[in-house]
RNA sequence: UGGGGCGUCGUCAAGCGGUAAGACACGGGUCUUUGGAACCCGCAUUCGGAGGUUCGAAUCCUCCCGCCCCAGCCA
């Protein structure tokens, strides 16, 4: 485990574990789960539940299971359990030896269906999926009893195993809870709890032909692994009464309690697991692990660190009241976390070339820069200097607005860790009359950035030495929605219509620091001024560097700017 | 009178009868060789609404209003 723990902030599920463990319950023990289906990626609102759940475990002395939720093998797949194994694992989890699987129990599963059969508990439907929906009624009206609510244990026993040898096609019969089919709550009007799949599952092969659904499945799953606190999302407030249903006619030695909190909603973002996979099918984004996407691995690959998505889930509490999250917290935990670790480089994205035209030809200097002024233990680097350098052309402004303290004709500035420079000279495209060259002259006094004489200049840019700079490629990601709440547009308009056509914008002949050329896969950095960035883990290689933008630094100028502009 | 939940600052969220934490966002300032970071200040006389109990209520009671979830042989 490589995460701190300050103690998180109360929240009401950790107010009852603390509760039951003064009262003794379970014995003082803290044992919880994270128990996903193995049907696709994991996204941000998995990492809420992933943070909760270990970290809990964690901060009692207790232990946390990864539990793969395995019962309908027409949607699970191997892909998924590797995959959701590494997301976790990212986190900084470690479940250790505690790896389970629901197909692990299907065995008991189906002799806890046998004991409740025989205690009369449990009945072969022979109704059809239209019938059962039909005797089911409706949220307001009570449902009517199947007629073959009432077969013999005999009769049931024997249907039941003939379902099991594979007697019966798909969908013929189910096995069904005797419950109550007046009940208001619909989980309990006699649910499915074995339906017929004539399907290989990827972990049991062929060896099944029915399988256990959920509400049966969980409920034990949590007991056999003597899990105390069985923590999910709002959704299944309405199954408890059946989850704790199944364990008490089973007489089980072990009682978990369920408890329920909201999931995770993001501003600017979906979270559901069908919306996503539109995203990924109609090719609004590269895959799964897109940079964009939500998803463990599209954050991941996008460069947010492990440390940033625990600090995040820790940060935005555990309540039972449904929320939107504001995105900018998440963005704001990448920062603080990078802003400590990050070592600080220099990149031009869009450059603009500066000849110093009093410095000699054909010199080159080695100048000292910091590596991380937040953390003096990353030392220093020696960075080129020469007659032509790249500057960014948003730092220079033939007509500066007010305030604005970067390059401009006649304007003295600092170049970091370099030197003073004036710019005494535009050069335009005679055709375009697009800006493509400054001449300016430097004060050999200032090197290193400071003026002996005490003379003060505003504004610092970065640059990068043209002789000696390194091509890449730079992707700025965005924010993938335009709107807040994607999710719930005007007049039910389709979530698609809210991607933000800016997501992505790709700049090919960025210029950065020669240093860079040795970056590897995943390396992060800070370009000072601009913000954090990661070498993508996918599409770079050591002859074509590509950098993907984690998050922009806060620009205090743009802000200026713009209420300025708004302002007039 | 189907059943189950939830309503505290723009957004999250503490609070559990003793007189509204914190974070993000936002606004202002200090400092600065990143207009970054850091630091300082401001930001709910009020807790969905109305009654009631009490010396005292966001916290207890009553009624009302609003929002979310449930009719898969999905999880």
């Amino acid at each position: 485990m490589n995460c701190k723990l300050n103690t998180p902030p109360p929240n009401f599920i950790r107010n009852i574990i603390i509760e039951d463990i003064k009262s003794g319950k379970h014995g003082g023990k803290v044992i919880t789960r994270f128990p996903p289906e193995p049907n696709g990626y994991l996204h941000i609102g998995h990492a809420k539940s992933i943070v909760l759940n270990f970290g809990l475990a964690l901060e009692f002395n207790g232990r946390c299971h990864l539990r793969f939720d395995d019962t309908n093998p027409t949607k699970e797949e191997e892909e998924y359990v590797l995959a959701i194994q590494e997301d976790v694992a990212w986190l900084g989890y470690y479940w250790g030896k505690h790896l389970y699987y629901a197909s692990d129990y299907f065995d008991r599963l189906y002799d806890y269906a046998i004991e409740l059969i025989k205690m009369g508990k449990a009945y072969v439907c022979d109704l059809s999926a239209e019938q059962i929906r039909q005797y089911r009624g409706t949220l307001k009206e009570p449902g009517k009893e199947s007629p073959y609510r009432n077969r013999s244990v005999e009769e049931n026993l024997d249907l039941f195993r003939r379902m099991r040898q594979g007697e019966f096609p798909d969908g013929a019969r189910v096995l069904r809870a005797k419950i109550d089919m007046a009940s208001g709550n619909l989980n309990m009007r006699d649910p499915v709890i074995y339906r017929i799949m004539h399907t290989s599952h990827h972990r049991t092969g062929n060896k099944w032909c029915i399988y256990p659904m959920y509400d049966f499945t969980h409920c034990l799953s949590d007991s056999i692994e003597g899990i105390t606190h069985s923590i999910c999302t709002l959704e299944f407030e309405d199954h408890r009464p059946l989850y704790d249903w199944f364990l008490d006619q089973l007489k089980v030695e072990c009682h978990p309690q369920q408890i329920e909190f909201a999931r995770l909603n993001l501003s600017y973002t979906v979270l559901s697991k069908r919306k996503l996979i539109q995203l990924v099918e109609g090719g609004f984004v590269s895959g799964w692990d897109d940079p964009r996407m939500p998803t463990i691995s599209g954050i991941r690959r996008r460069g947010y660190s492990p440390a940033s998505i625990r600090n995040f889930c820790e940060r935005i509490g555990v309540a039972k009241r449904d929320s939107v999250v504001d995105i900018a917290l998440l963005e704001h935990c990448v920062r603080e976390d990078l802003n400590k670790t990050s070592p600080r480089v220099m990149a031009v994205l869009k450059p603009l070339k500066v000849v110093i035209e009093n410095y000699p030809e054909g010199k080159t200097e080695e100048l000292e820069a910091v590596n991380n002024p937040e953390d003096p233990s990353a030392g220093t680097r020696m960075v080129p200097f020469s007659r032509e350098i790249y500057i960014e052309q948003d730092d220079f402004r033939e007509d500066p607005p007010k305030k604005f303290f970067r390059l401009a004709p006649g304007k003295e500035v600092r170049l970091r860790y370099a030197y003073f420079i004036t710019c005494h000279r535009v050069i335009k495209d005679e055709k375009t009359g697009e800006i493509i060259e400054l001449r300016c002259t430097y004060d050999p006094e200032t090197r290193g950035g400071a003026a002996p004489d005490g003379r003060k200049v505003r504004g610092t840019l970065h640059w990068v030495s043209a002789i000696h700079a390194v091509k890449a490629e730079v992707r700025l990601y965005d924010r993938l929605f335009s709107v807040p709440d994607p999710d719930h547009g005007k007049e039910g308009a389709d979530f698609k219509t809210f991607i933000n056509p800016r997501s992505l914008e790709v700049i090919h002949d960025c210029m950065v620091e020669p240093g860079l050329r040795d970056a590897r896969p995943g390396d992060r950095y800070q370009f000072e001024r601009i913000g954090y960035f990661c070498v993508d883990t996918v599409d770079s290689d050591p002859g074509h560097l590509v950098f993907n933008r984690t998050v922009p630094l806060r620009d205090t100028w743009a802000k200026i700017e713009k209420t300025h502009r708004k302002g007039k």
